[in-house]
DNA sequence: TTGTAAGCGTTATCAG
DNA sequence: CTGATAACGCTTACAA
């Protein structure tokens, strides 16, 4: 039933090869260092493989202080976003030698006693926080008194070391796009107020839209990460006597939800109104009218997290803020955005 | 740097309340037998708090024998259905007190030496495998041998537990929707060939396809779980002399490419052909039109597959086949499902 | 070239 | 009610 019980030791493969568990053990892990006979090496690789020999990671971690595992600490998982920086950081740790151990913030906020199991000592030589706003800053500072720490898209007050996208260029592009269309009543629907990424993404909007206009009017509505919050914007933007005539939306899922509402609505995506989102996630071409996007490196976000964690492990000097800026954004055009039609009146 | 350098031990904390480790230790994991003065143990329990005393998981492991992890190896981890059933996974192995590690099975199954350091011993209490087809059986064999494990909607040949959804059950639902509205022309479009989730759809629909059409053409496609795969299986529809009057769709993100390749192709769903698709994801409603579905239980899957190893960790009788029957699958009507028009020609 | 022995931090057995 | 002590399986000075 359970095979650890039966499971050889190095032990046995000592005995078996009629050698001490020392040599046994820098053959098997090949210590550059030893020089072993060629014909004692052969016994003792033979010993192990006749016994199926599998090292014991917990006695080694032990021993050696080190778990060779990685604790990844998400919010919102079910954001395909969030899941591919997942895969960005799942594979480079996957590539290091590391395993991940995954957790999600938002339990690990509320109930201390998960929080400590989860860093409980010796299991993890360091952890990634891609958390949302909200409990963050105590978790943050929780989790990094007790291990390395690396963030995502966060704000560590300068004291955790934190990889980020270039969200202001995300806007920029996003919003370059409207205004060489010929775009100037441009709104803005973000993530949640708080939200250092939404936050970013704004700034290259405004940027932009001063630059093209110099008094043009900065529209912002808050909205927040999900579809249902993207229709609550739009039907904010819909009980107005007067549409703007583009939408950037920080989020392709918020703006999947705009889109929708839009459709239900009777308005027409882009004739009446353009809407470009930010993430060029797989669904963007299939939803109610196929999105022009910008086109962010979520994957390299996460490998870069990861570099950053592993390179603190190693005790290499680690820069504290890593900005993704290859591949820098990138706009796909497709049927969302469109000239604002000529002005029928006023 | 390294906080754990510092951090106190279990026998720092008895020094400091002046016992011995033995009843730190019974104190602090609150055994139930062990009665001692309360003046003992609340100086036991203040010396643990002033000194911010951890226990050292890796330690305990290697004494216990039970690491309290349990692996999840997933396959397409950036399905949005797979993330739920991750999250089912992970949010009842935390209620357990079990933290989560994860990895993908491609690459365990093409890397042997990550598969063993994945698998070291102790690290792992037991496995959940959610694979796709392909590497799979050499994989499920190579890490049952290790520790306890269960698979997810995979075929376990009978020696390891399952959890399943029943898949009949939504291929029948589906498909009923679309008779009861007049449909007899049905197609069916899959996932891979292999892939048993896909054939217990199909056999769902070809049930309730001969139930009401005695002699009515069964009508598969093979795709796969990929919007991309949906799209190509919907051109061979297109290049067809005719199209059927309904397509049922074993994947809501294959359903997605589907939907994009009629309405580039001109065809108005669900006016020309009705689609209804399995998996009610949170886009389905987003889509090019939004889509009919059959809801099913993905979390509870997840939780379910989680019980199905907890209850073996336990040593409890544990049933080799579970299929998750409640919720039961559930109709969701949105608007690519209306009756066939009637007949137009021929 | 190989072996001895200490110790990582716990928990469990047994004795006081 | 409390305390020595051994052991979990491994790595690594240090000896031989």
């Amino acid at each position: 039933m359970d095979p650890r019980k039966l499971a050889p030791t190095l032990r046995d493969v000592a005995t078996l090869a009629g050698v001490s568990t020392t040599i046994a053990s820098r053959v098997l892990n090949d210590d550059p260092v030893v020089r072993v006979r060629d014909e004692t090496r052969a016994r003792i690789l033979e010993a192990a493989a006749t016994l199926g020999y599998t090292p014991h990671g917990v006695a080694r971690s032990l021993r050696t202080s080190r778990s060779d595992a990685i604790g990844l600490i998400m919010h919102n998982l079910t954001s395909p976003m969030n899941t591919t920086v997942l895969d960005g950081v799942r594979g480079r740790c996957a590539e290091a030698g590391y395993v991940t151990l995954l957790a999600d913030s938002e339990q690990l906020a509320t109930d201390s006693g998960r929080l400590r199991s989860f860093l409980a000592r010796g299991r993890l030589d360091g952890v990634i926080l891609h958390v949302g706003h909200g409990y963050h800053d105590k978790l943050i500072a929780d989790v990094s008194r007790h291990v390395p720490a690396v963030l995502v898209n966060s704000d560590g007050s300068g004291s955790v070391p934190t990889a980020r996208l270039d969200d202001v260029a995300a806007g920029r592009t996003a919003t370059e796009h409207l205004v060489a269309l010929g775009h100037a009543a441009i709104c803005f629907i973000g993530g949640p107020a708080e939200a250092i990424t939404s936050l970013g993404r704004q700034r290259g909007y405004e940027e932009v839209l001063r630059e093209a206009y110099p008094d043009a009017r900065v529209d912002v509505i808050s909205a927040g990460w999900t579809d249902e919050l993207g229709e609550d914007a739009a039907r904010q933007l819909l009980s107005r006597p007067q549409l703007p005539t583009a939408i950037v939306v920080a989020n392709a899922v918020t703006a999947a939800g705009v889109l929708t509402v839009l459709r239900q609505a009777g308005i027409n995506v882009p004739n009446d109104v353009s809407v470009v989102g930010i993430h060029d996630a797989w669904f963007a071409k299939h939803l109610a009218v196929s999105l022009t996007t910008v086109r962010l490196p979520l994957f390299e976000l996460g490998a870069m997290a990861a570099d950053l964690l592993l390179s603190t492990l190693a005790g290499k000097p680690t820069p504290m803020n890593a900005l993704i800026v290859d591949p820098p954004p990138v706009l796909v055009v497709r049927e969302s955005t469109a000239p604002p039609r000529p002005a029928s009146h006023a």
